[in-house]
RNA sequence: UCCUCGGUAGCUCAGUCGGUAGAGCGAGUGGCUGUUAACCACCAGGUCGGGGGUUCGAGUCCCUCCCGGGGAGCCA
């Protein structure tokens, strides 16, 4: 018999064959028992009729536990009933492995309980679906920059220095030599490999060792950082746009079953579409005074007020040119006003707030160095940096999509920690 | 770091005024010919987060420590 996955059985009506997983639950009803198997594609119920089989298999069917792992040979029928529209009746299975006291019931949870059983969560079917979407974000981020002829290009992890001077970084000794730290984003090195290459991406991991405490945080997080010599802050904010529009076009096309179990309404997801809006930062701060935030020119926005701004749009803005003082030293500022500065913060929308941030940044020797001593940073370990203003500096521009900040989005899931498979967060290390 | 809520059966929780421990689910056993978190019956299951204190008596009141949740700031 030919051995398939669960979500290969609709393209096998009336064949017989091979199925290997796990068992998700089972149910029984006199004369009929049913099977909710599950093979990490997706979970199919097969059904053994009594009546059709002798008393060894049903025997053998009603000691089958939880998460028991088996071979089950059958045949597959269509069958309206079935959620996925497909049903196996059972031929025969083997045991591979009895799973004894299975801990994750199909009933509720706490999260404290399934965080500390992360290891055995993941095989539940929202959890699933969501790393089926995380999976086709990062693969088709890469295709999307792949198909623009850009050059993946991996930043280092270990760092000599915090890359925006400001955040605190994990320190690793490095041999009791000296100490490093863990990369927090890699746009530094991309500046570097945009300088020599033009169009550059980099997808990793990045380590912040604030202690922050939210529903949108982790200490440990992937991202996608693309840089383009060349750029200015409006190519940028095209770039990201069209990013966006792609990967959530195909989460559309690939997931909807997926998006269905996290019972995602998709009509927001299906309002992504060109253009975004584009508000100044100063065109945010009104919309939040006219909705009675207390917000002055100069202060950064709290989650609240991204939260409040992005509810005023349909589908996702670009916040741009905020006050320089309260942004990163790299940022070029604007030409006509020298007191903002050419960045930009996405927000996805539906209440969700930053998702992209990234701008043009400062490609002038000396204005770089000036900044570079504003911000009171170590100006050797900037060395290098400078010198990509020293042989040859042309405008460029990039920006940082948070892989899970824009899972968690699109999947519309309440806390950042489940849409990454092993969660780091301020008090949780494990599993 | 600050604010706030919580820790009782494997899980989710209730526990009144301080009077000696409860439910649902899950596990187990039995029943049922189409179940979708199946259902029905029976049944086992407890160091009430740790330590100290008040009291004749503490899950309950007080002190302290530990662990976790939610939020703020910072950010992706």
């Amino acid at each position: 018999m030919k051995y398939l996955l669960v979500d290969e059985l609709k393209n096998h009506i009336g064949e017989e064959v091979e199925l290997k997983g796990w068992v998700y639950n089972t149910r029984s009803s006199g004369k009929i028992s049913f099977l909710l198997f599950r093979d990490g594609s997706g979970i199919v119920q097969a059904v053994l009729y009594h009546p059709n089989h002798n008393e060894e298999i049903i025997k053998r069917f009603d000691e089958l536990t939880q998460e028991t792992s088996l071979v089950v040979w059958g045949k597959v029928r269509e069958d309206k009933r079935a959620p996925s529209g497909v049903e196996l009746d059972i031929i025969d299975f083997k045991v591979i492995s009895a799973s004894v006291d299975y801990p994750i019931s199909p009933k509720e949870h706490g999260v404290d309980f399934l965080q500390s059983n992360r290891h055995l969560w993941l095989r539940s079917k929202k959890q699933a679906a969501i790393m089926r979407v995380r999976s086709d974000v990062v693969f088709y981020a890469r295709e999307f920059f792949n198909n623009r002829k850009f050059l993946c290009i991996d930043a280092p992890i270990f760092t000599p220095s915090a890359c925006e001077g400001t955040t605190t970084l994990f320190e690793v000794n490095y041999f009791d030599e000296k100490k490093v730290y863990l990369s927090q984003s890699g746009q530094l090195y991309m500046e570097a490999a945009a300088l020599a290459y033009g169009k550059v991406y980099c997808f990793g991991p990045a380590f912040r060792a604030e202690k922050s405490k939210t529903r949108r945080h982790l200490t440990e997080f992937w991202q996608i950082e693309p840089e383009v010599a060349f750029f200015n802050i409006d190519d940028d904010m095209e770039l990201a746009e069209d990013l966006v529009i792609y990967l959530v076009e195909k989460i559309l096309e690939r997931r909807q079953e997926d998006l269905k179990t996290l019972e995602r309404d998709i009509k927001p997801l299906e309002n992504v579409k060109k253009p975004f809006y584009r508000i100044t930062y100063e065109e945010a701060i009104k919309i939040l005074n006219r909705k009675g935030i207390d917000i002055k020119f100069g202060e950064d926005f709290g989650a609240p007020d991204e939260a409040a701004i992005s509810l005023e749009f349909d589908r996702p803005v670009f916040v741009h040119r905020y006050p320089a003082e309260i942004k990163a030293f790299y940022m070029k500022r604007d030409e006509k006003r020298q007191d903002l500065a050419l960045g930009f913060d996405m927000l996805a929308g539906e209440g969700y707030g930053e998702t992209i941030g990234g701008g043009q940044r400062e490609d002038d020797y000396e204005t770089l160095l000036k900044r570079i001593e504003e911000h009171k940073l170590p100006v050797d370990n900037f060395k290098w940096y400078l010198d990509l203003r020293k042989y040859g500096s042309v405008p460029h521009a990039g920006f940082g999509l948070g892989i899970e900040r824009f899972v968690q989005w699109v999947t519309k899931t309440q806390h950042i920690r489940e849409v990454i498979p092993f969660a780091r967060t301020l008090d949780r290390t494990e599993p």
